[in-house]
Parts: C-alpha cells; sequence; structure tokens
DNA sequence: GCAAAAGTGTTGGCATTACACCCATGG
DNA sequence: CCATGGGTGTAATGCCAACACTTTTGC
C-alpha cells in the first residue's frame, strides 16, 4: 500500500511518509433490521439538517480518531436502541465523490439484527425512530436506499448459510415464528413440513416442553437455536444452506 | 446518519453541520489475482518505508478528496500492472485504530482479477511486484494477510455462483484451463466428466473450431465465455452455482 | 507403438419437492 | 362442535458424484 498515485500538497498533521496525503471525512451508518413477528422492518430517523430536514435516514454517526469503524457502528446501534452486543456484520463502504452534495464523507455501511419489542420503550423520542416495513420503503437521502438494498441482499444471502435469523428472534420462539421470518427476509412461502423437517434434522434446534398457547388453541411449542450444534456442524466443515428457498416468490407469510 | 455521538473539537475546514469533525486518511489495498494457467497468484510488492521497507505488501494508494475509492483503486491496478476495465469487487474496510501503527488509516480493500501474461513486462521494476502463489503466502506488513484472507473466501465464495473466473483466463481457453482454474481457486480436484457436462449443459460456454496444440498430442478445442448466456440466465433468476464442489480438498490441479 | 492428454455415458444414492390429513384446544 | 393453527409421513423426481475406457497424435 500507500505506493502510487498520492502526492497532493499536504494540509493535515501527519507525519512520517503519509505527510502529504490529505484525511476525509468517515462516517458509518447503520441498516437495523428487526422482525416484529410478522414483517422484517429497519429502524429510519427524520434527518435533522437541512436541507433535508424531516427526510428518511438511516442513523449514523462519524468516526473519530480514537475509535474503530466497528466500535462506531456498535455506537450508533447502541445510542440509538439502548442494545449492546448486537449481531453487526459490516456491508459495504461508499466512496463517490458526490454522494453527501455538501461534503466529500466517505461512509461505511453496517447492518444489525435485533429484536423489535424491546428497543419500543427508547425510541421514538430521538428523530422519530421508527420501525419501517422493508416491503414498503420510503424515499431516503443521499444513497441509503443503496445502503437499504446491499443490506438486504447482503441479509437474504447470508441467511441461507447461516443462521444469523435466530438473532432477530427471542430466545424461545415458534416453529412457525421462526419460518414467518424467513419467509419474510426471503420474500418466499417456505413450505411448512419441508422447514421444519430440514431444520430439526439438522439438529440446530432443540425443541422445549413450553408451548406458546398465545396464537393458537391448541399450542406450539417452543424452540431453542442450538449454538454447540451449530458449532460442530461448521467445525465439521458443513455451513450448508439450511433453508430450501427454491420456489419461486409467493406472496410471504 | 450524521446524528449521534459525533461532537468532537474539530479541525477540519468542513463546513454546515459537518463542521466539528475530524477527517481520517483514507487508502484503498489491492489484492490483484492472476492465473498463469498452473496457480492462483497474487501480485505483491516490496513495501518502500521504514520500518517495513523490503517486507511483502499488498498495492495501494491513498484517496485523494476528488477521487472515488473505486477509481482510487483502479488507478492502483492500473499504475501497477498498465491494465484497465479490470474486473474488481470491493471487500471490506479495515477501520482498526492501531492497525497502521504510525497513524490512523482506514483502508478499503479491493480484490481484481486479471491474466498473469499481460502485464509480466511491465512489471518487476516498480518495487519488485512478483507474482507470487497463494498457496506459499509470505508474511506481510499490517494486516495485509487478513485482507488477502477476506479476499481470497469472496473468491472462492464468488467463483461459485458468479462466472468471474472467466476474467482470469484468456479470450480462447480450453477445458482443462478452466478446470485446473477452478481447482486452483477451489483448492479442490473437480472430477474431469462432471465439470465439463455441467458447464457444457448450462450453455454458458461456447465451442470454438480451433484448438490448442500446445499442452497435448492430440489437441484440445477452445472455449469462449457465452456472456450472452450468462446474462439470460441471471434475467430468468438463475444465478445457481455451477460448479459442482462437494469433495474434500485433494490436491489442486 | 506408446506416452500423454482429451474426451465421453451410465448408474446409484441422496436431497428436495410436492402433497393431504389428523390433532388439540378454546370458545 | 367447530374453527384455528400445529404437526407429521411418503412417494416421485432430479441432481450430483462416482466411475473407466477410447481417441488422437507427436515422438
Amino acid at each position: 500500500m500507500h505506493t502510487i498515485n498520492n502526492h497532493l500538497p499536504g494540509e493535515g498533521k501527519v507525519q512520517g511518509y503519509h505527510a502529504q496525503e490529505i484525511s476525509l471525512l468517515n462516517s458509518v451508518d447503520c441498516v437495523i433490521f428487526g422482525f416484529d413477528g410478522k414483517d422484517l422492518k429497519v429502524l429510519l430517523v427524520r434527518f435533522p439538517y437541512e436541507p433535508y430536514r424531516g427526510h428518511w435516514s438511516l442513523i449514523g454517526g462519524f468516526v473519530k480518531p480514537d475509535t474503530s469503524i466497528d466500535e462506531a457502528a456498535r455506537q450508533t446501534v447502541a445510542n440509538m436502541t439502548g442494545l449492546e452486543d448486537v449481531y453487526m456484520e459490516q456491508i459495504y463502504t461508499f466512496g463517490e465523490v458526490g454522494r453527501v452534495p455538501s461534503e466529500r464523507v466517505i461512509t461505511t455501511c453496517y447492518y444489525a439484527l435485533i429484536r423489535v419489542e424491546p428497543t419500543l420503550p427508547r425510541l421514538s423520542k430521538q428523530f422519530e425512530a421508527t420501525w419501517i416495513s422493508v416491503a414498503k420503503l420510503p424515499n431516503m437521502v443521499y444513497d441509503h436506499a443503496d445502503m437499504l438494498d446491499r443490506a438486504l441482499r447482503r441479509l437474504r444471502r447470508r441467511v441461507r448459510y447461516q443462521p444469523i435469523g435466530f438473532e432477530l428472534l427471542p430466545p424461545k420462539f415458534t416453529m412457525t415464528e421462526l419460518r414467518s421470518l424467513y419467509n419474510s427476509i426471503l420474500d418466499k412461502d417456505l413450505e411448512k413440513r419441508n422447514f421444519s423437517k430440514k431444520l430439526l434434522i439438522m439438529g440446530l434446534l432443540t425443541k422445549l416442553d413450553e408451548q406458546n398457547k398465545v396464537t393458537s388453541r391448541r399450542g406450539a411449542f417452543y424452540f431453542q437455536f442450538n449454538e454447540g450444534k451449530y458449532r460442530e456442524l461448521i467445525a465439521d466443515g458443513y455451513l450448508l444452506e439450511f433453508v430450501a428457498a427454491k420456489k419461486p416468490n409467493k406472496k410471504a407469510n
């Protein structure tokens, strides 16, 4: 690195062989996905500055000199939702020159997977943070629509060979809830029997004695994600697609 | 974005609501993959500055205020190889605070796929640029080993459902050359009959009349990548894995 | 005539799909 | 007793992996 094409008059205070380089603004934006039991949602806010005041926007923040970009993304999510230790993944860095009209900003986009309910009390006040269904997204500032698009495609792909979907559910969930989640992420209608069959055969779920009696008369058994089994599977080299997803998109859920 | 956790004393010259933010150095590093007909290689250089002078390094450059990061990566590859219009993909952005000891630098990593031979005359002088087999990588400066690792994993995954492998081959290639390429990327020994069968059934290859008489007495027919067919397939929703890759890793090639 | 690479067809097993009916319960 | 969602088994299909022999020709 740092070998070529990099000789401009310096402005910064950097030393050594970086001395002549110009520094730039860096930010992170977070696509916070949530699942409310029915639809896949993203957490959006109202942009607080002119000329885009009031437009929908992802949540973000600038990268400080003594903070890693991962940490900046983590803090962004924590500030907005109150949640720590959230599953996050870096998606892509947007570095076009004019993507933010007023300034050159390089923005790294992350997604986070969280559960919707625990955030609900903490939200709402800050910039009207709102859970919005990914099925009907509003217009957004800057290139945030691109970010969301990339995040969603990444999630859809990732969910097929890693059990990250569990991050969007409470620790205990019914098979129907799990399938409903996958249906809304993949925008497919996965076949009920095959879905549970596959998950159970792989051993990724532990069936509990407890039942959810709320949504049905009969009651539906709760399951837990079996993390030990998952580790075992990937250690053995299986990180297989674990959700059949071949049918063309019917109506989800 | 730009809503929270971002209020530090300003140093930069930015205006508006960014005024108090501090800017950082941004660079790009490129993992340039090449295939010499036998092994998958990366193009590395000798790092030119102390205290790492002479250590192996990826090729990179700083991001200028009026250049996008994609463009910076493109220029880096062009400067080092003389090649334009190269297949490139952004991999990941490395933003840990201490990853470059002397300075805070945020680096976005790309990979590029090119053919080895056309670069050979142009290389060598600049920082001893050298094609090195990915099978036996040397130690590298900073976190470049991590970059290479990520790039390689991305390539291995990508190559299974997008025909990017063709970018590493000349326009005309034999079935054996193609298989040899996939063998070295995936570090597997793909079965000869099944490999050609699958490719041919998918219609992604056009068989030419011409033969390569160099590597065998009998001669091997050349093929071309059928890009139209590829577009047709993805338009129809097939972006399937098109290389069988189940066998555990035997010896490649 | 033989070494060296190219080329090709068939089969068994497994995974995936598709499909329909019974169960348990609260009201 | 019935409406609602929960839960399960089987058969047909297609895809993939495994496998071995023939062809060509330069030397």
